[in-house]
DNA sequence: GCCAACGTTGGC
DNA sequence: GCCAACGTTGGC
């Protein structure tokens, strides 16, 4: 089965590697490897586009980076790897969690969340203003469209920022 | 804390 | 379906 995603073409291409922002006073990385079996729902994501891709694209296996946003500095702390594929985003219809969305019913969900489990902690913080200053990651979702939480990167941006962690 | 950029809502 | 008003994100 190919999966696919909308790039900003307007074209299809697939993805199995990604992105993930999370603000570390919320919740950090560290956070998710203090997690049973490092493993946690990555709930509450509540925009619609990024929605699409935890329902349909991101899937068991695929390798993210762990994006740490409004942070001192912000930038990509380690990698995670999703162990369940896209299922119903249960606290969206909790009125106690802390995402409610009342439209959300487990008849017919709105919103959707993976599991991701923490794989390699960086070395140090690859920092928005380094990879804002490497060439080869100029045409990053988080360079060009700073806000989408959940997003696809290239193999090949994944790899430079691993091996830019982990140096 | 400010505010630019972007997404969502809802009146018409 | 348009678009103004509003809410949110997230860098700085």
């Amino acid at each position: 089965m190919v999966r696919v995603i909308l790039s900003d073409k307007g074209g299809y291409m697939e993805s199995k590697f990604w992105l993930m922002k999370s603000e570390p006073k919320d919740y950090s990385f560290d956070d998710l490897k203090s997690e049973t079996n490092a493993t946690a729902e990555w709930d509450g994501v509540r925009n619609y586009q990024a929605r699409n891709l935890l329902r349909d694209s991101i899937k068991s296996g695929d390798r993210v980076i762990f994006y740490h946003s409004n942070s001192k500095p912000s930038g990509a702390v380690g990698t995670a790897v999703v162990v369940r594929d896209g299922y119903p985003d249960f606290t969206a219809w909790d009125p106690d969690s802390d995402h409610p969305d009342p439209r959300s019913t487990e008849d017919d969900p709105l919103w959707y969340m993976v599991d991701i489990k923490a794989d390699q902690t960086f070395e140090r913080v690859v920092s928005l203003k380094e990879i804002k200053a490497t060439a080869a990651l100029s045409d990053m979702v988080l360079v060009k469209n700073s806000r989408l939480s959940v997003q696809p990167v290239t193999e090949d941006e994944f790899q430079l920022i691993l091996s830019m962690g982990l140096s």
